[in-house]
DNA sequence: CTATTCGTTCACTGTCGATTGAACGGACTG
DNA sequence: CAGTCCGTTCAATCGACAGTGAACGAATAG
């Protein structure tokens, strides 16, 4: 391939500034989330583009790595807040954002979400089994165990109410 | 001060696999949640203390230092989920968990969650400005400008939804 | 006034993870 | 069968941040 003598300096396509702001939203967002930068700006890239786009138009558009690119929609695809879509004639894999939120958050929900919860009672229970070997073992005065026992009990109780309100707001959203 | 021949070891006082367990738990959480590990362990520590503790005996607990502890202690007091207690013939200051885990939750929301849904409302509110500008530049064609707005309006909604949600949730709790 | 006790601040260090370029393997094309 | 085109994987790099030790300042005790 021949380079054109002057380069066009194609400055990652149209800059609009809706998509940059939006963009850098998203960005934001994934990591308050703990997600990596790159992949907010991948689904807020996707979430405001009418056609799906493949991969190194992605990378193009972000100025990022495809290596960013490829690992970051993986990561979006299993959390089924991106899809793949198949486009007839074409070789590469182009992709297209959830466009329905309810569903991202849905989506979220019972993926992460709704797994933590139960793993969390398991947990509240192995804590609790602890304390009383803590107590037979006397490595806690009797005192101190009931003070123990209380806290841990007021946990379970969150946990109850929690696991009641989640499939409510579920409902209402 | 003269230092004993054997050192006592004192291997972080009393070593109760209930509180090593929740400690670890809480900090787990507290990573999970963004914070640093340290500062759950602070709070899982406090939250099966009975009495009140002095900053150094958490540095002991704990096995880190006593600056971690500082900073630590100062974002868990900051975000209501600690208090300061005074101790009457003391000079140190000492720390008590909050215990009611719905006033920490309502807590964080007060503190965290509604001020970032206003936020997320205004910064809406610029992005649709920021797309008639688009618009009128010549930046985007009226298709792209209509699936734009139209998928930017979505955001909205849910915005809405969940802004009467959140306070409903709250009650609920 | 001097010495000690506490807590905070600050510069530094080590660690972890996001990002990248390069190499690889697989699938189509000519 | 070469020659591309794509996507993934891997080692290396870089930056950010938690954690630490030491120095400091404030408050109290002797």
């Amino acid at each position: 391939m021949i380079a054109p003598l002057i380069a066009p300096k194609r400055s990652a396509a149209t800059p609009s500034r809706a998509r940059a702001d939006l963009i850098e939203t998203t960005a934001k967002a994934a990591m308050s989330l703990g997600l990596p930068k790159s992949t907010g700006q991948i689904y807020g890239l996707l979430y405001l583009s009418p056609q799906p786009l493949a991969l190194e138009e992605i990378a193009e558009q972000l100025s990022i790595s495809k290596a960013s690119v490829s690992t970051g929609v993986r990561e979006l695809v299993a959390r089924q807040v991106v899809r793949q879509v198949f486009v007839p004639g074409e070789r590469r894999d182009f992709y297209e954002a959830q466009g329905d939120l309810v569903e991202v958050i849905r989506a979220i929900y019972q993926d992460a979400l709704k797994p933590k919860m139960s793993s969390a009672q398991r947990r509240l229970s192995g804590l609790l089994a602890a304390l009383e070997v803590d107590r037979k073992g006397g490595t806690m005065d009797r005192e101190e165990y009931i003070f123990c026992k209380e806290r841990l009990e007021n946990i379970g109780r969150l946990q109850d109410r929690l696991a009641k309100l989640l499939p409510l707001a579920e409902k209402f959203i």
